[in-house]
DNA sequence: AATTGCCTACTGGTCTGACCAGTTATTTTT
DNA sequence: AAAAATAACTGGTCAGACCAGTAGGCAATT
């Protein structure tokens, strides 16, 4: 294994195993170089690996610290996975409803005219699990829903773009079904809109599905509006990060 | 903001919203600080960056790939996996337009609706510029013009929607001059569709400004269709690189 | 004494050019 | 033609230099 990845292996192990706590700051990279015998430029190879893992944050002229778990905490900019100016502000909320707005409703409409029976059969299948499943516990079969319609679109530029955007609406999504959700009449309304488009996607029928997904971005992002209003503050569950893991076995 | 960290950026950007599909080779690192205009150093620790963040794999003497959406099927062999298509066959550029016809609607929409003066300036003197040089022998006019009505939209997300899309967007708008206006009659339809945008965003009509765009868009599409069906070789004018040249200034 | 301001010794950020180590295609040799 | 040597890539590592923020101390000024 490259000596980078094993020096940012041992770093995070030093980490994780108790040695350094969240915010912590880390001994300097001419240090880490000395003490581990390696050049500055792994250790600073290294160093970015951790970054881009999140484990670390390192500020210029101070040092590199311990990322601490909750980003939200203080001033402290912190960045997102990678479009970190739209850091949570509401507006950014809206913006990307306004944009899914067009995009769902293009990716419907290209669904009901070019799905084919495989395509159908996973919506089918998307569709089913989103009825059974509790939304307030897992956004997910929302999500997959509606990826199930985008993929079914066979444009793989709006399966690229929408899936760009996806920790977004990700965010979004289980945004909205977090605070949507408790309120009985919304998740009817919600479930109705989704069998609408599912029926119109089956049906094959364009116009229509373009027009009830449009409908029911829409729908969601003025209630959205409407609830924030009202005072209540809009929930916003935290994207599990998509970290590490799955990177361990391909040297195998 | 940190180089590396800007570079690796970039790189996410040129992965997620344009050329690179998973599983595809980058270029050399020794090509990247080449093009980019920056040390090797520094293009390692952003491909590290980008390493810990999942987004690439790297492989001792043959180079960096994106990584696969999904882990498990190892072996050994570099087949595609689904999205490969992308590599400027023709399907991309009526995808893109697809989507464009949408974004781009949305765009002038939103710009007829919120653009301040300062926005309409903008925009008239993409215009102005836009009329008075020779469509022939430069797009950027043609891109610059739709890039201040986006822009007008305030919407962060639809401008880097589109900004992401750009190196594609160029192509197919550079694409489409070229084929499109060696005809005198298309040059004038297009030359009166941008026209009409135009007034309508500075009319602040939104909804007309929305139709005419997305016409606009779909006419470019159409007519390249019928041209490409009356066996007409598409000319692809290579985007040239939107490399350097930003990054000179920095060492000033 | 309190403040200002500079100097210095940290910290990370970047560059350069070199060399080592795998990979692959080409060319030479058998 | 097959095998071996080679050349030309690729990433991996190193060394030392210099730039750029940060923070603390110490001196000159107020």
């Amino acid at each position: 294994m490259a000596i980078a990845q094993d020096i940012s292996y041992r770093l995070e192990r030093l980490i994780l195993d108790g040695g350094l706590a969240p915010g912590q700051k880390m001994p300097s990279e001419r240090q880490l170089a000395t003490r581990l015998g390696v050049s500055r430029a792994i250790i600073r190879e290294a160093l970015h690996e951790l970054q881009g893992r999140g484990v670390i944050e390192t500020k210029h002229g101070k040092g590199s610290f311990v990322a601490r778990i909750v980003p939200g905490g203080e001033e402290d900019g912190d960045d997102s996975p990678l479009l970190q100016m739209f850091n949570g502000h509401a507006r950014t909320l809206y913006d990307l409803l306004e944009i899914r707005e067009q995009l769902e409703g293009q990716a419907a409409y290209l669904a009901a005219k070019r799905a084919t029976t495989l395509d159908l059969h996973r919506i089918t299948k998307a569709y089913a699990s989103l009825e059974q499943t509790d939304p307030l516990t897992n956004a997910r079969p929302d999500h997959n829903f509606h990826q199930a319609i985008v993929e079914a679109s066979h444009n793989p530029v709006l399966v690229h773009v929408l899936n760009g955007l996806k920790n977004l609406m990700l965010l979004t999504v289980q945004a909205s079904v977090a605070n949507l959700n408790p309120r009985e009449e919304m998740r009817n309304k919600i479930a109705r809109q989704h069998k609408r488009i599912y029926q119109a996607v089956m049906a094959k029928k364009p116009e229509a599905a373009k027009r009830i997904a449009t409908a029911h971005v829409r729908f969601v992002s003025d209630a959205m509006r409407d609830i924030e209003q009202q005072g209540v503050t809009i929930i916003r569950v935290p994207v599990n990060a998509p970290t590490a893991k799955t990177v361990v076995s391909q040297n195998a």
